[in-house]
DNA sequence: AGGGCCAATGCAACAGGGTTGCATTGGCAA
DNA sequence: TTGCCAATGCAACCCTGTTGCATTGGCCCT
């Protein structure tokens, strides 16, 4: 028996979500976004390679997953953060286009990204004849509900 | 000609803190004490081993560097922290938790570490709930010196 | 001052996350 | 349908961090 294994529904939203990037729509990337979104938490790489085999389909290999997840960060639908092991946890982004005029909070239990409304800290006065390249603002603490779960 | 290789500065604040926990004071522990009490922002584990081989001394094997590391913490004398790469970050402790986070400026040139006493960055409002434990600004760039010597 | 116990060290090998190079496949547009 | 080039699979690699075990060296005790 032969199904029409590539016959995707045009309607899910993960998929939806990647013809909106203006990117080929692949099978790795679909199941990967699902998984992401359909997730009460950040996933580790090993995590999602796993949810990403099932039993009758292709499998993905792990290098691939590494790929897509950060293909995803790189147009904005996932966030990546290192959670308190350093081990990076990826989650679907959540507002979706939200733009980077924001600083990130991580949660250093869960590693959870969450945006904060405050603006980021201004360009800091630098002495004469330094040169400035790259800013990174590191804030990390307990969310509300690892704190609570304690 | 044999000096007295052994003789430590008593009166040294990171061995008086290691002799107050009772423990083995050894070369390897107070100069990775040493190293973290005088660094400008969190280490890592490389930056430390390299910071701890002195030209002239004995040279410390990196496996005893991440035990004298763990240990520290354990005795509450340095903080554990993974950074936002994912690699483990140690920091002296400060009594009574305090968040003097003082912005540093890393030449990307030649290393160089310079504190910058202009920006005390402003603690970002957290949502109901959420627990801020930590925040470090990275500022890289390329210092004056570098910049002139091209 | 010297001896002895046991923690701390050095060394080697391992483990796991993450990356890179390269040949092949498969989405998508012409 | 054809063909291009991005995405995939595979293998090998790098880096951070850990474990087992033999040896060394702090520190206590006399």
């Amino acid at each position: 028996m032969t199904l029409t294994a590539t016959t995707l529904p045009v309607d899910d939203p993960a998929i939806a979500a990647l013809r909106g990037v203006g990117a080929k729509v692949t099978s790795a990337r679909v199941r990967v976004l699902q998984q992401l979104r359909a997730a009460p938490g950040p996933l580790t790489h090993r995590e999602l390679l796993d949810a990403v085999q099932t039993p009758g389909g292709m499998p993905v290999d792990r290098v691939t997953v590494y790929r897509v997840l950060d293909w995803l960060v790189e147009q904005q639908l996932a966030q990546k953060a290192a959670d308190q092991h350093g081990v990076f946890r990826f989650a679907a982004a959540q507002g979706a286009g939200t733009h980077d005029t924001h600083v990130h909070f991580r949660c250093a239990t869960c590693g959870g990204v969450f945006c904060l409304k405050d603006a980021p800290p201004p360009r800091p006065r630098l002495p004469k004849g330094f040169r400035l390249t790259r800013m990174d603002v590191d804030i990390q603490g307990e969310c509300a509900r690892c704190a609570r779960a304690h």
